[in-house]
DNA sequence: CCACGTAGCGACAGTCACTGACGCTATCAG
DNA sequence: CTGATAGCGTCAGTGACTGTCGCTACGTGG
């Protein structure tokens, strides 16, 4: 295993949030976050696709917890339910993750080429709670609405825990997941 | 009002169209566009933001007639029943431009550039209804909840539509937000 | 019928995101 | 010590997008 590109990955990443936050995003090019990691700017577009993905990185590994769990669920449960255990199960990550998140989550709310990028990412999320929905029996188009659906609550959760992180997010969620079932009246 | 630039626009909209199935987004150029819409590349930037946006111009009108409906429900229905109230009157617009919006569909589909475009076409679409709900008296987190269920709720109908248009969309609206309650279980 | 103001347009130059190709080098296995 | 390989730098190129400037088509007021 010839040299780890790790390091200067981790560096780009750095790096890129630094300058989003410093100077904003349309206000930073792919050479000054290339010149402060210390590397050339084709090596920025060989760890990442392009100016944005440098933003999403942790990405997979929130994939694989997500689809671990919803495998992981006990036979006979709603799909609602499934969704909830999921996103259950990566509260820890997303805790641990807290402080940078938010940092990510300030550069965002201010740059609509990086909104879409994060819309993006949830849709790829919900593709793959589809899939693993749909792994365990549950009809495609089902899945579908199962997936997207638990993907709101979980959003609707995960706001309500930024504005107040002492709170425990699993609690969030499982009361968004209810909050859902009342949309309808009565 | 000096030179009417609509007929410009709407040459630029079906060359983009055209060629985007023809040869491909990512294989076509803005100047292409601009070549057969028979303007300059300039002119096709005063029109559209960017390669993206002239596929996605119609939202306007759709926006419009969410809103509107939204705001005409009566008092005192449930949020979600809000939704369907709101996407079934949009069914007529719909419908009408079925045959156009099955070729972008196609485009769409095969190019993720504009998957992410498209993604973030329809968050606006429910940032636009959680206001509107939010102006019926339904809190802030709620409502944005309920849209984005009501959004998931018209995307299932409107893949069953896709795969069988002779049925009425707008029961299938209901009959897609009917199945986001039993989503939880019993 | 004629200035005249205005909105759209073309032309041009420039920046920057992103890509392909080539050759180099650091690192590890043998 | 040597060879294989993954990561890197350099360079050249394409294409999306922007700012600027001057022009022109066209409806309006005289």
């Amino acid at each position: 295993m010839p040299r780890d590109g790790s390091k200067a990955r981790a560096r780009l990443r750095a790096a890129a949030l630094d300058l989003y936050r410093e100077r904003g995003y349309d206000e930073t090019t792919t050479a000054q976050i290339a010149a402060r990691a210390e590397v050339s700017e084709r090596t920025y577009f060989r760890h990442f696709a392009d100016k944005r993905e440098v933003l999403f990185d942790g990405e997979a590994e929130l994939r694989a917890i997500l689809v671990d769990a919803v495998a992981a669920a006990p036979d006979g449960l709603a799909p609602l339910q499934v969704m909830v255990r999921a996103f259950s199960a990566a509260v820890p990550l997303i805790v641990a993750n807290r402080s940078v998140a938010e940092q990510r989550a300030e550069v965002i709310a201010v740059t609509p080429a990086l909104q879409e990028r994060a819309y993006a990412k949830t849709a790829g999320l919900t593709d793959v709670l589809e899939a693993a929905l749909s792994a365990r029996g549950v009809t495609r188009p089902t899945a579908r609405l199962a997936a997207q659906v638990g993907m709101a609550a979980f959003e609707r959760a995960s706001r309500a825990w930024a504005g107040d992180p002492e709170v425990d997010l699993a609690a969030l969620i499982a009361r968004a997941a209810d909050e859902v079932l009342t949309l309808g009246g009565t």
